[in-house]
RNA sequence: CGGGGUGUAGCGCAGCUGGCAGCGCGCUGCGUUUGGGACGCAGAGGUCGGCGGUUCAAGUCCGCCCACCCCGACCA
């Protein structure tokens, strides 16, 4: 909207972040501290990512269902280190009705608590199991600092909730909705992750183990853009869920619940955003391609709005949209675009009318050398085609991003300067003792253990104890 | 909760030793424009964060309060 320059460099990146989604009206703030308007851009992107994940969600056999906002304050003090993890972050309401209640009410933070209550009423038998549902809403987190998407006081997500007869169904579960994830960033959202366990500190409250997929922003800080955890028999002990085995044993069911939210946007955001503006994955942005009609007069403007209008019927198989404002100028429809991060733009002038020819502009390429010219007839195929080199092109561009920033740090001087502009990955005894010296010493945190790894022979970078296992440090949102 | 900062038009800001409330962008109307952020003319828009004090006179000085932002602590 105008030309102020941006530029998503690191002292910057926060200012950016924020001024990005105030100028491509993702979203805007409340007038409550910490809480979020999601606007219809924005909702328009979660909504793409939602039906995304819903389809892998339904081809991996869950269906959907919805639960209470509120909870009984009694519920979430069934399982001890799921209330002391998130008791400090409560909103309780005292009141309904006018008068005051005789038991507060949780705003959910999470659902584990009432679903399992649910489970252990409609659980019986191992014939019930595998019970395999998702819930699309809202929870509120009581937090003390907030960032647009990253961390506000409400949220949107999707929660799976799972109960399984073994402990090995459980985990396959957990694994699953893992690589879900994983598949979800790399093919819609272009961004690459990193897979891994969550250390013992970084862990969900109540799990027994928590999985994430860990992405690196432009700022090379990281950021857990989503989770899933093996919460063994915890919650199932906490809420009774109980089944009769086929010999008539009565046990307690695994369960697992994973999770992705709104943050997953300010993942997209800073990913792959640059000095223009959004940067929006073709697969998932709400506008793929948008049409920019050019012309002098009136006579122009009705022949190039006509082949405008053919073009659209063309592109009909795409989400595409016409821009039809006449009052501005196409220099600023092409940066107005731009700064929203539509992939592809169409331009059609006069000369292209003339030629049966449209220009096609690609939003990751800037200037000339992005432009094309593309026959009529060809139209259709080529659009498919650059839309998924520009997925490519950004997923590789923010692979080698990710992997020119993350160090293989031996010693514990190396990973005190790698943290400071990347990642550092290094041996790790899995101390709490030696996590807890890196945090204190470079303010970088355990981001996970990743899954592939050699389990190479080494020496904890920070006691110097024989390990075989690697994990990745960094600073984190 | 600690440290720092900011509150003046929708947004971004200027406003000095107190003296008629301003600028840029945006917005409305008309006209000319339109292949990389157009231009002219005419307009609309204000509880200067709030309360109190000093003064002939307060956006400006003093006191108290409130809100928001940034950096910490804390956390997804």
């Amino acid at each position: 909207m105008s030309n102020d320059s941006l530029t998503a460099q690191n002292e910057n990146f926060s200012e950016w972040y924020n001024q990005i989604i105030q100028k491509a009206e993702l979203a805007d703030y409340a007038p409550v501290r910490g809480c979020m308007v999601v606007r219809p851009y924005g909702w328009a992107l979660w909504e793409n990512i939602q039906q995304a994940l819903d389809t892998r969600f339904k081809a991996t056999g869950h269906q959907n269902a919805a639960f209470p906002l509120f909870i009984p304050m009694s519920f979430l003090e069934k399982e001890k280190e799921h209330v002391e993890g998130f008791s400090p972050e409560l909103a309780v309401v005292t009141h309904g009705g006018g008068q005051e209640l005789e038991e507060p009410l949780v705003v959910r933070p999470t659902s584990e608590t009432i679903i399992g209550h649910m489970y252990a009423k409609w659980i019986k038998s191992y014939r019930d199991l595998p019970v395999l549902i998702n819930q699309w809403g809202n929870v509120v987190r009581w937090e003390m600092r907030t960032r647009l998407f990253l961390r506000t006081l409400e949220f949107y997500w999707q929660e799976g909730h799972t109960a399984h007869a073994t402990a090995a169904e459980a985990e396959e579960e957990t694994l699953r909705m893992l690589h879900v994830y994983e598949d979800f960033a790399v093919n819609e959202a272009a961004i690459p992750v990193i897979t891994g366990m969550k250390s013992e500190t970084e862990k969900f409250a109540g799990a027994v183990h928590s999985y994430t997929i860990e992405g690196m922003m432009g700022d090379t800080k990281a950021l857990q853009s989503g989770t899933s955890h093996n919460l063994g028999q915890n919650f199932a002990k906490a809420f009774d869920i109980q089944y009769l085995d086929a010999q008539n044993q009565l046990q307690y069911c695994w369960t697992t619940s994973w999770g992705l939210s709104t943050r997953f946007v300010g993942a997209i955001i800073m990913t792959h955003g640059d000095d223009q503006g959004l940067v929006l994955p073709p697969r998932l942005a709400p506008i793929q391609v948008v049409i920019v009609p050019i012309f002098r007069n009136d006579e122009e403007k009705q022949q190039v709005m006509e082949y405008a209008e053919i073009v659209k019927k063309a592109l009909s198989a795409f989400r595409i949209k016409l821009d039809d404002r006449f009052e501005q100028t196409p220099g600023f429809k092409f940066n107005d675009w731009e700064m929203r991060g539509v992939p592809l733009r169409i331009e059609i002038g006069p000369r292209d009318v003339a030629d049966g020819k449209v220009v096609i502009a690609r939003r990751d390429i800037p200037g000339k050398a992005g432009k094309s010219f593309v026959e009529l007839n060809a139209l259709s195929h080529t659009v498919q085609q650059l839309l998924d080199e520009l997925h490519q092109a950004m997923l590789q561009k923010a692979t080698k991003f990710r992997d020119d920033h993350i160090t293989a740090a031996a010693t514990y001087d190396d990973l005190k300067e790698a943290v400071q502009n990347g990642w550092a990955y290094s041996h790790w005894c899995e101390s709490r003792e030696c996590e807890a010296k890196i945090k204190e010493d470079t303010k970088a945190t355990t981001r996970c253990i990743p899954l592939s790894q050699d389990h190479s022979k080494g020496t904890c970078v920070v006691c110097g104890k024989e390990t075989t296992t690697k994990a990745y440090f960094a600073k984190a949102y």
